[in-house]
DNA sequence: CTCTAAGTAAACAGATCTGTATAGTATGGA
DNA sequence: TCCATACTATACAGATCTGTTTACTTAGAG
């Protein structure tokens, strides 16, 4: 494995910092000090934090989305299963030691206008999750795949908010039941 | 009407800052120009920022479940047809041209620490709004008024998410469809 | 009239913020 | 060996942050 560039340590930093602690409470300074490197050097490699908020958001997309996939195709083989499966992906997740919800929901609400860049990259990625959950509904051979993947993202964002802003956690589990009710009206 | 003390109307342009702009961003200064009011005089009614951002919380707690309650009756006579109704305050809320989402979920991304007094206060007005509908569940003569509670809170929060970050006007619509199967479920 | 309480305006302290500039170092390829 | 590239360390500029202080004003109660 070859070293990572100064660039990705700067912005695995960055990702556990702004999502730990808020966009606006972590300050360039705290990042590189974690990371290790010289101020000269983040703005080398970005031209202003905004940018590096943005890139942070794109890393975090990438990594969750993948790990959301592997781990629901792991607990379920069929298109069906992984419809419910998510939530176990969620159950997981929300018993992580450094929980922190929801890092697009949390930009969305440092970055309220829409036409914010930080706030477009988190509806963006809402999109491609709810686009997942749809390919899957598709290959269950849903009624109106667009429809249950509507109905099973809703619950999946109710449940993040549940466990994090209430710290229920069982949330995803109460999720997943109702989810059921939905996928088995289409598929059944 | 008597005229609003100083204290009312420093909190009262917070709100409106710390909501849409946020709370890290929203700075003391740009709220005693908004109120009109010097800085000593902000200083003498809160120890600290920290102390408005709480005010600004219960304040807009005691505000929103207000008007969700007088909202919801107000569209529906019956228990049964308010748990329904609140999805329909929901979509009049998202329409309203200052919307910026729930400010306690707001809040409790910019407060990550569950022991922070402001995400505190965020998990319990979302307490708060679940036993209105719990006892509405009650009053409708559902069989586990907690569980349908639970449920309709769920989907409730779904939809806000859905709305702020995705810009999803319709959010409500859909939630309020799903909501009526666990309605019916426990009280038709 | 006088005292008190609450307010204004503005300077200030000291920290912290983003972003730039300066000066020096290490490394690897031509 | 030379040179470009990428880096470190650190000082700095200028803005902005929370909170305090000083000096003055205003209004109402006794």
């Amino acid at each position: 494995m070859p070293p990572a560039s100064k660039r990705d340590i700067i912005v695995n930093e960055a990702l556990k910092l702004f999502y730990r602690n808020g966009f606006h409470a972590t300050g360039v300074d705290r990042i590189i000090a974690e990371a290790g490197v010289s101020k000269k050097t983040l703005y080398s490699h970005f031209r202003t934090k905004d940018e590096l908020i943005l890139a942070t958001l794109r890393k975090r997309d990438e990594m969750f989305r993948n790990k959301m996939m592997r781990e629901t195709e792991r607990r379920a083989s069929s298109p069906e299963g992984r419809l419910l499966a998510v939530f176990d992906f969620l159950t997981g997740w929300f018993k992580e030691p450094d929980f922190s919800g929801c890092m697009f929901i949390n930009a969305a609400a440092e970055f309220a206008d829409p036409d914010n860049p930080s706030h477009m990259v988190s509806a963006e990625h809402k999109r491609l999750v709810a686009e997942y959950i749809c390919q899957q509904a598709e290959l269950a051979g849903a009624k109106d795949p667009e429809a249950l993947s509507h109905e099973i993202n809703l619950l999946m964002e109710g449940a993040i908010v549940y466990a994090y802003v209430m710290g229920d956690t069982q949330a995803a589990a109460r999720a997943k039941e109702m989810a059921r009710v939905f996928v088995e009206r289409q598929v059944g």
